[in-house]
DNA sequence: CACCCTTGCGTTCATTCTGTTCACCGGCGT
DNA sequence: ACGCCGGTGAACAGAATGAACGCAAGGGTG
């Protein structure tokens, strides 16, 4: 079993992620604070292997608390859990030695992925004996930031993905393209172009508006948000 | 170009680190430091990016460095070079925040896989833009904790991947090859080509692209980088 | 206002390649 | 001799694409 402690401020998010936690096999809430004292408190006093640290606590950063527990020579494994998109942010995550940095707001299926890499990497590192050789160590490494399957719906394909945002990215204008004209960008058809874009305005990347204007059905044109 | 320096007491490793560091595009060896206090002076006055670090110091173990600079705010990215195989020691270098953990003696070709996977970290990171999304930020972590390819995985054969490579770089034009081409040419099936195409990959020697145009499900292409 | 004309949308479905499984084969150690 | 293990390819299920097509949604015209 692994012991988790979840950091969280907000006292309704802090139940959903110890319930989402609680959930997933082999894994074991110990207790939820709700500041970075209370978690430091908690941390003196109950046995903890991981931390679900949310960045964002009243009387201290998240990255702070981490600074500190590493000071203390506190070697517990840290995730951060938070809505702050900042890329300083996460370079000093990776610096403090954390496991994971997972924007909120997040699926289940993706929190779970998080947590079950965190515990390949656990039981691979255990199972390597004392004095582990070098594939062995890479492997818990790989295990630990192994690649997440955000499992796209069926038909479609990460590498198309990709290349339909780069289009979109290199777009320049305020003016949006059809799915015709990013079809034709990206080397692919409109109805190939069009999925994608579906996809991406089903999951909020994208907006659709239509176009007036000539003669004809209006073009929906599909900008970045 | 990343700045490294190098801590090492043994003066003879120390160079060779330093030497190989600098046979690697990239990257430039900006100081060596022998002892912990030494390099702590140097990271007050010289930028450095990442820290090649040996764990047996004689003044302080490395781990102790790695937990003082992170205590003083120093979130420079380390990488420990040492000849103990000694799990609660990588567990504690994990923790706080190590990139990889390399023991001695190791062959010039892991040593460079290690460094270049950092730098794929790095520009993975550094090009996502200053709020990066979630499949970025787990890109950046993949390709941090990534690949190991000194020791070939099972179901490969280092014979069977030189003639890969010997295709790929009969290659002439900018077109990829498809695994079926790759397979024809080296006078073996789809699925071995792939096999060991999909390896590269992994490791990040080739790049996989989608190949639209006729009707049909779109081919994947390989190419060199 | 009713009608037609134009143009792109949204969907279906044949097509082609992918990714995986599993039986085979050859070599090596017991 | 025998079994085992590492590497290969035939066969297969299904995944991703684009051609084709009917319909939707505007503008233009009387």
């Amino acid at each position: 079993m692994i012991r988790v402690l979840v950091v969280e401020d907000e006292p309704l998010i802090a139940e959903a992620h110890a319930a989402f936690t609680a959930r997933i096999e082999g894994f074991e809430v110990m207790s939820v604070a709700h500041t970075a004292q209370q978690a430091m408190a908690t941390l003196r006093t109950v046995p903890v292997d991981l931390i679900l640290l949310d960045l964002n606590l009243p009387d201290m950063n998240g990255l702070e608390l981490a600074r500190a527990l590493r000071s203390a020579g506190i070697g517990t494994d840290v995730l951060v859990v938070t809505s702050a998109r900042d890329l300083a942010a996460v370079r000093s995550a990776v610096s403090l030695g954390v496991t994971h940095y997972l924007l909120k707001p997040f699926t289940f299926a993706t929190f779970r992925e998080k947590l079950l890499g965190y515990a390949r990497y656990r039981s691979q590192l255990l199972g390597a004996g004392q004095a582990p050789a070098q594939h062995e160590i890479d492997r818990a490494f790989a295990a630990l930031r192994g690649s997440s399957p955000d499992s796209l719906p069926k038909g479609l394909d990460q590498k198309t993905l990709d290349l339909v945002l780069a289009v979109l990215r290199t777009d320049l204008g305020p003016a949006g393209l059809s799915a015709a004209e990013v079809g034709a960008r990206m080397g692919a058809s409109r109805v190939t172009a069009r999925r994608y874009l579906e996809h991406l305005a089903e999951t909020g990347q994208v907006v659709r508006s239509p176009r007036y204007g000539g003669p004809g059905r209006p073009e929906v044109e599909y900008r970045r948000v």
